[in-house]
DNA sequence: TCTTGACTCTATAGTAGATATAGACATTAA
DNA sequence: TTAATGTCTATATCTACTATAGAGTCAAGA
């Protein structure tokens, strides 16, 4: 199949493909005597590892590790398993981090009071870096 | 005070204040005769607004907006609220994609039962896009 | 056969929000 | 005077793509 079938069964942009293959994550397919790429089976099916492993949140640094992984004959695969729980770990962090920064937006928003900028408390209180939690957090995590 | 002085001050490093400065969210300086950046005590505060902002997971085009605002001598602040609104909901959206996101992913650790490339069902899971729950949301997200 | 339109090709630049690097100049302390 | 440190500009790099320009390919209709 040329490559706009490929994008259309796998809903990956055509450019993306492209882009995928430039990196190294697919290899350089067959071409036609006009010079038009050509994918079978096996193209799909790696482009859809891909694209199920970036839906996860991977790097494609680290789906280009599990695929050269795929790629070797054998191997132990425990890393494997280290690199997902350090991957849970990255995503727990974020989540705690952005259900930090939500409360204190919500305070943010029942800051204003006023209609006209003087009263506006949003601003005074975005000026106000020192009495700030999320900002106390934000600093103890960036030390710590 | 110089440059240095200011990114000791603030945590922000100097690189990123001279960043700010082309993207027209500080103003060009006063140099000193050697040609340094010179800063006072507003350049400071205008700085840690931006951080405090940039913390509170703002783009740098809507911090461009709030600073506009800070700087015109009067109007209404309703749009404000609006952002910082339209915030929330973006963050909130984000801390329900990631926990979708970490319950899958958690799911994906007990797969890997072996040792060997062979037996690691992490990667046999991660090959079957078919039956994930988590693409399945994913697809679900992305069409509506 | 010609032409039109859809598809594909390469190469380059742009996006956000910085960070890294190179090579030159300024300042300060010993 | 010299060495170390601070600062300057300009350019490149990072991630994961997206956008654009201009050219070539291919199939169907007039």
């Amino acid at each position: 199949m040329k490559i706009g079938e490929l994008a259309e069964k796998t809903g990956c942009r055509i450019v993306t493909i492209r882009y995928y293959e430039k990196e190294g994550l697919l290899a350089e397919p067959e071409r036609t005597e006009g010079n038009y790429r050509i994918y079978g089976k096996k193209d799909q099916e790696r482009l859809e590892f891909i694209m199920h492993c970036r839906r996860h949140g991977m790097k494609l640094s680290e789906i280009r590790e599990l695929l050269a992984f795929k790629d070797t004959p054998q191997g132990s695969c425990d890393w494997i398993d280290a690199l997902i729980e350090k991957h849970i770990d990255e995503v727990s962090a974020q989540i705690d981090s952005l259900t930090r920064l939500k409360k204190q937006l919500t305070r943010l928003l029942r800051q204003c009071s006023g209609v006209k900028k003087e009263e506006c408390g949003i601003i005074k209180s975005l000026s106000d870096v020192e009495h700030c939690p999320h900002c106390e957090d934000f600093r103890c995590r960036s030390s710590g």
